[in-house]
RNA sequence: GCCGCGGUGGCGGAAUUGGUAGACGCACAGGACUCAAAAUCCUGCGAUCGCAAGGUCAUGAGAGUUCGAUUCUCUCCCGCGGCACCA
């Protein structure tokens, strides 16, 4: 009797099996079953462990874990020791928020969420090995999140090495050590990675809450969305920007999504330029003269000579004592402006980007590459976190700088590169067939008001092509009426360059269409001989200047000029040249021939005026959190040690079980009321002590997570180092991109400084995760985002309620791409439930007809023998399968699945070798059906520890195949043909077909094209 | 503005190193079975011309390379994501 296909019926009853014989249990590396080996190979899949929401699981959870549940199944039919865990991150805002609104405790709650998520989780099937639950909130958990944070408290990083090392190690300067302990405990805080300092930090009102700048994205609180507001506030940081060189560089040894890495690498944000020194001169109220220095930074040291003015932001620490010496002369103005701009929040500097500033009175500086007095502006659009919160205003080649000197009045001055022609030779040769030497340059048009301009002495120049974005046909007219009087050539010829098609235009004009090839030539040769960064769409938008000629120099003026001309030409010099003359061409002309930024550095720091600085976008950690549902962080103020480490004998400190824990407004931790909690003695010197009373961000616990799960009961270290090197690292990580600047930054960061001290083991090595993927946004019907206020969100329960897990598990993984974001669709699920109908009806006859498994020599052919036999065609699903499931690419593989269905469908009678080699493959998707039908199968064990069908390779080509035809590219004949044809067989086939000799239309074919194993291409 | 990704039927999406564009699924239409419905099965399904055989045009637009381009090159347009007064 055919039974119908009851999800229901057969999911609850095996998942309770699975869990009950442990067959997801990953074995521990040292504890050795007589059956498995000694080396056995593992294999660690990773998903994001969720956050216990009490609005349960959402439809994208499943997607990522279905995914790597598929990868780790495969793993473990094919023999690898599998850890596929799960866990809880469970500290947090939103169910602090919960908490509050619906007045349980945090605890409570998260107990009753995480039995909600199990339940959820449990009925999707997971191959999660639940032996190794995990969860933050527990105190067994969070002591060692707090014994890490000690680490970076006494831990600083070393320069020298580029490691952290324990601050032990650490050697105080003898001077500093004879100043006393006060200055020596001083001298060590200032080198902790774990540190406390006041800082302007984002705040959020509506959260009460101090946020690290990755949670404050484009100036809005990441967990509510509000606008976030700047404070001044005593803050735990940790010092992460030791790291942002590693970070950024061992991007290079893992394998991670592209957009992944250039986020990473976006967010660190390095630059390399230069520190320039700039003294200051000015008069205090004593008429005492000043001796201060201003050091700024710039990625364009070259452009120094153009420097006219100097910039402080308002929150320039220096100002300070400059206005109160009476430095400033107005000073009124200033301090009005610097209000003014304390009170404006980020999202109103970014708004309202008119550039303001005032001048400082009294006060100028020396700029000094040209020696010149030049004046010091206050302005807000310097910001006070970057670089040295101070810059070296370059209007000429800025665009900012240009905007507010024009608005200022404040002089612009250009720097101007010479460029020797001689260095490149062209890649055509001219007429007498003399090796031509010519020069192409590409000039950044740096404003709308400037117009490229050439300055030339009397060479003879053959010819010009040259344009401007911004110039006029009357420029170009005037240009060739100045050359034609300076040059006496009465011929040259301009063209206006913004790409191919004003290319195309001029000379399309003049008909010479060998002059279109041979400029499009010259672009290539821009691109790929000489600059691969010069970009199509930035040759477009620069003027271009092509000058054939030998051993000229001439001027180019505009910005980006050394950029694009030095490595074409290798000798360009910096100067300053003011009304068409250089100035300073003694100092140009001094210079060897190299890179301008790299002499100008070289020259600074020959002067010591300056030396090559790199500077990063990424700030310190902002780790203090004014909220109750976290990790307390273990430190303890004493007024005469300072701030003291709690014993690790002491460890965890627990969270005090209270009545009241809603944040306050005065910006301290609900902590801070607990009066019993805070008293304690300070464990050095024994006198009475405050504990302090912030926690961690929840990012602290995650960060670390994946190292408790591979000895997750320990409780003697957060892991051994023999279950770390066996597991570590994590093979196969998914997460969504929303981490990728956050979790994923701060777990890279934490692994390191934990392997820099060894307590993770060196052989680890010094990333945890091999690779990393990120899956895509499933989005609500229609494409939108699902939101409760849309009323538009799907919820897992129902799906498995309706469909069960396997057909929900399906569909997700059908649905489209795993990167790409994927509307939900209520009738492409129907089509997953009737895939797996399918599969019951064709396997469920056969079955108790053929129990005891016996092996089927021949597969049965297909009922319409135009199909392809299926053996060829299961060959190729295993493969295509067993591939798809290894690069992710999970829609084609059910693809793949669903035509096998298909094919088997049509054939009258199945064997159970076939059966059990599609379930096998089916087996990672839809594990309750793949089991079901495999113990009917007459299996007595778990599909799941089965081998992994292997394929024969000769078996993955068909018999005949049909060869395409095609006279001039267009498909003429079809042949059916044996797989073993010839190249002449099929060639002489093609030609003897008559359609093809109709094509030809008796032309002898010019060229015949063969493509083994798919076409004929003919061309007349 | 900069960086990254993408643009293919009514829809989600396939297409190996350039080699039959539209696999698979959805939706839709017609048919078989049925008293009927559901389920299932069969057929069709990019546009256009044609009774048909077959032809022509089609992968955002325009060009280029090639016997042959969704794929490679160039320009332009549009969408998404990230960063953004970062010097």
């Amino acid at each position: 009797m055919k039974t119908a296909y009851d999800p229901k019926k057969i999911e609850s009853k095996w998942q309770k099996k699975w869990e009950k014989e442990g067959i997801y249990q990953a074995e521990e590396s040292y504890v050795l079953r007589p059956t498995s080996y000694v080396k056995k190979k593992k294999f660690y899949g990773l998903i994001e462990f969720p956050y216990p929401s009490g609005e349960g699981l959402h439809v994208g959870h499943p997607r990522s874990y279905t995914a790597i549940d598929i990868v780790t199944r495969k793993k473990r039919m094919e023999g690898r020791n599998v850890l596929y865990p799960i866990g809880w991150d469970a500290f947090g805002l939103p169910t602090e928020n919960f908490a509050i609104k619906n007045k349980v405790k945090p605890a409570v709650a998260t107990k009753k969420n995480i039995a909600n998520f199990t339940r959820q989780l449990k009925s999707l099937g997971f191959g999660f090995d639940w032996s190794r639950e995990i969860n933050t909130t527990d105190p067994a958990y969070y002591k060692w999140t707090q014994w890490m944070f000690l680490k970076f408290f006494n831990s600083y990083y070393d320069e020298k090495t580029k490691r952290a090392r324990p601050l032990s190690e650490i050697k105080v300067p003898p001077k500093i050590r004879l100043q006393g302990k006060k200055a020596i405990a001083a001298y060590l805080d200032e080198k902790r990675m774990a540190y406390k300092a006041s800082a302007t930090i984002n705040w959020c009102p509506s959260c009460k809450i101090g946020l690290a700048n990755e949670e404050a994205q484009g100036g809005v609180c990441e967990r509510c969305g509000g606008k976030v507001e700047k404070r001044e506030k005593a803050q735990w940081m940790i010092r992460i920007t030791a790291y942002a060189d590693r970070l950024i560089e061992d991007l290079d040894t893992v394998d991670y999504l592209d957009r992944i890495r250039t986020q990473q690498i976006n967010w660190i944000g390095k630059s390399e330029g230069a520190s320039v020194d700039f003294d200051i001169e000015g008069q205090d109220a004593d008429k005492k003269n000043l001796e201060a220095n201003v050091s700024v930074f710039t990625t364009r040291p070259d452009t120094l000579f153009g420097a006219t003015y100097l910039v402080l932001s308002p929150e320039y620490p220096l100002l300070d004592r400059w206005l109160q010496d009476g430095v400033i002369k107005n000073a009124r103005n200033v301090q009005e402006y610097r209000e003014g701009a304390r009170k404006k929040s980020d999202i109103e500097r970014q708004e309202n980007k008119e550039k303001t500033g005032v001048a400082l009175d009294g006060i100028s500086a020396l700029n000094p590459a040209t020696g010149e007095q030049i004046p010091v502006w206050v302005a807000d659009y310097v910001l006070a976190g970057y670089g040295t919160g101070a810059i070296m205003a370059v209007p000429a080649h800025d665009e900012r700088d240009w905007e507010f000197a024009k608005k200022h009045g404040i002089k612009i001055k250009q720097v101007v590169a010479p460029v020797y022609v001689d260095e490149i030779n062209s890649p055509r040769e001219n007429k007498r067939n003399v090796p031509r030497r010519s020069v192409v340059c590409v000039v950044k048009h740096w404003s709308k008001d400037e117009i490229l301009c050439l300055k030339w002495k009397k060479y003879d120049w053959q010819t010009f092509v040259i344009g401007g974005v911004e110039a006029g046909e009357d420029m170009v007219a005037a240009a060739i009426r100045e050359i034609r009087e300076e040059t006496g050539y009465q011929h040259p010829k301009f063209v206006r360059i913004l790409g191919s098609e004003y290319i195309a235009k001029y000379f399309a004009a003049h008909k010479d269409e060998n002059r279109i090839a041979q400029i499009t030539g010259l672009y290539f040769e821009l691109k790929d001989g000489v600059r691969e960064d010069v970009s199509a769409t930035e040759t477009a938008q620069h003027d271009a200047v092509w000058v054939t000629r030998e051993n000229a120099r001439f001027f180019v003026r505009g910005a980006g000029v050394h950029e694009l001309l030095e490595p074409l030409l290798g000798g360009v010099g910096s100067a300053f040249l003011d009304e068409g003359v250089a100035i300073n061409s003694d100092f140009l002309n001094s210079l060897p021939t190299a890179d301008a930024k790299e002499k100008m550095i070289a020259w600074l720091e020959k002067e010591k005026k300056g030396k090559h600085t790199v500077n990063f976008r990424l700030r310190d950690w902002v780790f203090s959190r004014q909220r109750y549902w976290g990790e307390p962080i273990p430190i303890i103020f004493c007024d005469e040690c300072g701030p003291v480490a709690v014993a690790e004998k002491s460890l965890p400190v627990k969270l005090p079980d209270v009545r009241r824990y809603e944040p306050t407004d005065t910006g301290e931790s609900p902590l801070a009321k607990i009066s019993t909690w805070v008293k304690v003695k300070c464990p050095t010197c024994k006198r009475s002590a405050k504990r302090e009373t912030d926690t961690m961000p929840n990012w602290a616990g995650s960060s670390w997570y994946f190292l408790r799960y591979c000895d997750p009961h320990n409780r003697k270290e957060f892991a051994s180092a023999k279950s770390l090197k066996y597991w570590m690292p994590v093979d196969l990580y998914d997460g969504g991109m929303e981490h990728t600047t956050l979790h994923l930054l701060y777990s890279r960061f934490w692994y390191k400084f934990l392997w820099d001290l060894g307590v993770i083991p060196e052989k680890c090595g010094s990333e945890p995760y091999k690779v990393r993927r990120s899956h895509a946004l499933i989005l609500g019907e229609g494409g939108v985002k699902m939101s409760k206020s849309k009323g538009n969100v799907v919820n897992p329960d129902d799906v498995v309620e309706k469909y069960g897990a396997d057909i929900f598990r399906i569909y997700e993984m059908f649905i489209g791409p795993f990167d790409a974001d994927a509307p939900w669709d209520t009738h492409g699920i129907e089509g997953v439930k009737r895939f797996l109908e399918k599969v019951w009806r064709i396997f469920t006859p056969v079955i108790p007809a053929q129990a005891g498994i016996q092996k089927h020599k021949h597969l049965d052919s297909p009922v319409k023998p135009e199909n392809d036999n299926v053996e060829t065609l299961l060959n190729q699903t295993i493969k295509k399968v067993g591939d798809d499931i290894e690069t992710l690419d999970f829609n084609t593989a059910v693809s793949a699945l669903m035509i096998l269905a298909n094919a088997l469908s049509e054939c009258k009678v199945q064997s159970a070798e076939c059966a059990e080699i599609f379930l096998k493959l089916l087996a990672p998707f839809a594990p309750h059906i793949a089991e079901e039908l495999w113990q009917k199968l007459g299996h007595e064990t778990s599909i799941h520890v089965a081998e992994w069908p292997s394929y024969d390779s000769k078996k993955l080509v068909a018999d005949t195949f049909e060869l395409v035809v095609q006279v001039n590219g267009k498909v003429r004949d079809r042949l059916t043909v044996s797989s073993d044809i010839s190249e002449k067989e099929a060639t002489a086939a093609a030609l003897a077909s008559p359609k093809i000799r109709a094509a030809l239309d008796g032309k002898k074919p010019k060229k015949v094209i063969y493509v083994k194993g798919r076409l004929v291409s003919i061309a007349i």
